[in-house]
DNA sequence: ACCTGAACACCGTTCAAGT
DNA sequence: ACCTGAACACCGTTCAAGT
């Protein structure tokens, strides 16, 4: 009847799958064990109990982000390259990605990232407190916009949704287009990539034109 | 022995109460009652349910950030008080504030701070799609940083610290000053307004020189 | 119209007892 | 060393019954 020895690394491993496919208010101590065929109180031998559960597989994701791969011609290239990789990673774990930001572990997990942008910055002649501010500039944008957007995505159908309000705005009556482009979707994807590197750049000009 | 009607503003008060000093955890039904001093089934006749209480705490937060008032001589100046504003407001109720993020509601509870800075944009000559896209970018800019500090200010006291971190970080061997630079806490006051500044600016040069 | 207690189906956690 | 069921102290919610 009793199955096979439990191991601490299942019971993450089952734990993490059941965050990534229902979110974590899905992963209660009663369900895992369940889905694990054990008893429930088996998990707290292994993992102590459900907040230092929790912990592990923050820990796990803080490292699964650390693979960093600069990629492009130009040193700001590869800075672009660097935060457009980091946005990816973040937005494909939406849920423990999630529980790191809880955690406030999201600077914790930025760190490859941040060594990375450190030897760009350098390579495009940056140095001392101006090389501070641009991997610091470039981080603090990257996380805001992921944070950003995971919070529009999250956001239920409105009523009255963006559209409708912009549409009667008084205060737009001279200027229709821009009531237009307000009233329009933003496109985050193009929105993000703009931005970063509109950043980038103004923060390696300095360099050129101390 | 029974106290005087109870009603759904009073309910909703002793709710916020509740979870400005202790967090929304700290608001749970049988708790609720008892601060109320009455039974647990007589808050569902008032507000309905738990989430719906929660609903109506996050209504009542998007209006009270309703108001706001640039000041300052140049449309430049006052749209970097309407994000200095959005940012303070946001960081007086922290846990009320984490609430509306949870729900998707920042961008609803922006709206005013939007219109603001519409008229702000459009006295600096902004129009259409430039004048969108500006609004936006400087909103996107306050949510992130306000939701980044959020985030850090959370983080528990980590071991190693960033401090250590890059101490002994080798990568930065030939440049002492930047790892000194890292290695400091950052000044999240101060890189705000600078980086809104320099946003602001950015944006409305594309005005002066299209 | 408003309030109540009892009951239900959930939680996380502890602990003494098993092997 | 590992696993177990029983028990405890919590949850949110429903509902029939009161006034």
């Amino acid at each position: 009847m009793a199955r096979s020895a439990l191991s601490r690394d299942e019971v993450l491993d089952t734990a993490a799958a059941l965050v990534k496919e229902h979110g974590p208010a899905a992963l209660t101590m009663r369900r895992l064990a369940a889905e694990l065929g054990t008893a429930v109180t088996s998990i707290y031998w292994h993992v102590g109990n459900r907040e230092s559960l929790l912990d592990a597989l923050v820990d796990r994701t803080v490292t699964d982000l650390g693979t960093i791969r600069p990629r492009g011609a130009t040193p700001a290239e590869r800075m672009v390259s660097v935060a457009r990789a980091m946005r990816r990673s973040l937005r494909e774990r939406p849920h423990l990605v999630a529980m790191v930001h809880e955690r406030g572990l999201t600077e914790r997990m930025f760190l490859p990232a941040q060594r990375a942008l450190v030897h760009e910055a350098h390579a495009a002649g940056l140095r001392g407190a101006d090389a501070a501010r641009a991997v610091r500039a470039v981080q603090f944008q990257v996380v805001g916009y992921v944070l950003v957007e995971r919070n529009r995505e999250r956001s239920p159908a409105q009523s009255p949704g963006e559209e409708e309000l912009w549409r009667e705005e008084p205060s737009t009556g001279s200027d229709p287009v821009l009531a237009e482009a307000l009233a329009a979707p933003v496109d985050t994807e193009a929105l993000f990539t703009e931005s970063v590197r509109a950043l980038v750049e103004g923060l390696l000009a300095g360099a050129r034109t101390p």
